[in-house]
DNA sequence: CTGAAAGCGCTAACAG
DNA sequence: CTGTTAGCGCTTTCAG
């Protein structure tokens, strides 16, 4: 492994110089710097990471906190974050925190180490306080999941105004029995999507029935399929089901198929996201798009530009409702 | 942002002596300690892991090369690497190359300036001869993907038997017109899972028909649904097919549904890895599975004895037949 | 345009 | 048990 200072003993000059030609912009006279190349590439030197970053104290890695990697709405985030943080010169730091409160702890102590530049929180069960806390003095945005008293930064869609186009939606095909397959209410987008649905529903004079609504633990195929189980056993069975995300919805068409009943005949489903396997399922699934791969792709832009100290503002972008064959 | 010379001038000791207490094992009078402590806590210090690393020569990062985030086999695998890293002090530096020789070559690069300490190598495309040549100076091993003649350690699995299963399988349900939808045949577990099913065939007495196997460019569901079309367009229409992923047996099962035609009456289908999602199809799939979150602890751990200058061996696991809906 | 020297924050001999 | 010191590999003043 050759070093800095090898190089410059065999090129003849200072470890300054190498340095300079190393980092470009700096002026170098063309023979120093043809010399200098040469040697380094006799000696394949590769400059070191560990040096160079501590001499400039930052690590150029971003902390990326997920729930879970297995959930494929946070994977092509991820695709996203990757793209941007790469043609920057950044490296991600994938961090699943399972819900697990020690681990979370770990993570954010990894900024504080200055093993990461900053972070891109996209846990919902987060502890906010200690995230709050962190914000205050490190880089830290948030994408999809956000929190609106405070001042971190983030890029979302609209919550209540997308839940609001689904369930219209159903609505206007004409159901009237509409389930909502929603996820636990702590979380800022469940009770957002639900205030679209309750929006809908009363503007078009439908009664709010609570026992059409289920609340999962967690969202997974499993969440949506015991979510449609128990609508299922409610007597007066719903037309129509809107589930706040694709793989709720896919676990409640599993159990839909199960008990002999067609998807949209006896019951209508639309989900969200718009996840690559949504068109993949039978009947295709209609579903109201979240732009996962540029949400971020913009959130890693923005955290590039706070941790240069610049200003970043909010982002909220646009969803779309995508009509398939399970409405 | 205290450092360790301003907690050792606060505390009245020297910089050796916080060093000392932040890594345990060296004997520091209690007395001692407790005062560190105390000034550790009132000064909110974190050890930089910059300086740290700097001095160690280490970055306690382990490479995680992927073709892609997207696909759910990764997922799972990457979910296993990242439990064991973690459990042993290192954190994943994830890489997708999306068969990008530019970036492949910039991850290459991040073993050789520190940034990482090793690499766990799952791109079957990648650049081989680069890959032998980093592997004889760095530490790095193989996960599912490996190639035969090389020294890089691997876990996988048999792809010849599972493949020779999985057919057979098919075979003793009275089969006989077997499609395979295998991907690029440059991919040795293509190649191996294809020789298992030649060999499932032979001890038969089923004849090979070339044109029931169809080679996909990619692993995406549409690859797997166009391989289905191209299938069913065959004069003497395959009964049965077997698939080298779920992924891809997902898209033919999408395209025999778009057919009207049922599984698996009409044809049967199996897939390969057992993904989660291949449970909430309808019908269920019938599939190959592979310890997937196993095989990525173990590479994991494979990789960090490696970087402890450990001798170790190869693993092949266990594959199993999931007898589901779908055959 | 180039070199000498300081120092980023930490660990590990080596003495005492 | 504790302090002194050197140095990991790099960038960046400051002189020249």
């Amino acid at each position: 492994m050759a070093t800095i200072q090898e190089v410059a003993k065999k090129a003849g000059v200072s470890v300054a110089t190498v340095s300079r030609v190393l980092n470009k912009h700096t002026v170098v006279n063309a023979k120093t710097r043809a010399k200098v190349e040469k040697v380094i590439k006799e000696l394949n030197y590769e400059p070191s990471m560990l040096g160079r970053n501590l001499r400039n104290s930052e690590s150029k890695l971003l902390l990326v906190v997920i729930p879970s990697i297995a959930n494929p709405f946070y994977t092509e985030i991820v695709d996203g974050i990757q793209e941007t943080a790469i043609s920057n010169g950044y490296h991600i730091l994938l961090c699943e925190t399972n819900s697990n409160p020690e681990r979370e702890a770990t993570y954010f102590g990894m900024i504080k180490n200055r093993m990461a530049d900053g972070v891109i929180c996209m846990d919902p069960a987060v502890n906010k306080q200690k995230l709050f806390e962190l914000a205050e003095k490190y880089p830290i945005v948030q994408c999809s999941d956000y929190d609106k008293g405070s001042n971190i930064p983030y890029v979302t869609i609209d919550s209540e105004l997308a839940a609001y186009h689904a369930v219209r939606h159903l609505i206007k095909i004409g159901h009237k029995r509409i389930a909502m397959i929603n996820t636990d209410e702590r979380i800022l987008y469940a009770r957002e999507r639900r205030a679209g649905y309750e929006r809908a529903l009363k503007e078009f004079g439908i009664p709010l029935d609570e026992e059409l609504i289920f609340h999962t633990m967690d969202i997974d195929f499993n969440d949506g399929q015991q979510a449609m189980r128990s609508l299922l056993e409610v007597k007066d069975v719903p037309t129509a089901a809107f589930a706040v995300s694709d793989v709720l919805a896919i676990g409640a068409l599993k159990e839909i198929n199960n008990n002999g009943l067609k998807v949209p005949n006896d019951i209508a489903l639309i989900g969200f996201d718009k996840l690559s396997f949504s068109n993949m399922t039978y009947p295709a699934l209609t579903t109201v798009a979240q732009p996962m791969f540029k949400m971020g792709s913009l959130a890693a832009a923005m955290l590039i530009q706070k941790i240069q100290g610049k200003k970043v503002e909010n982002i909220v972008l646009e969803h779309e409702l995508v009509l398939r064959e399970s409405t």
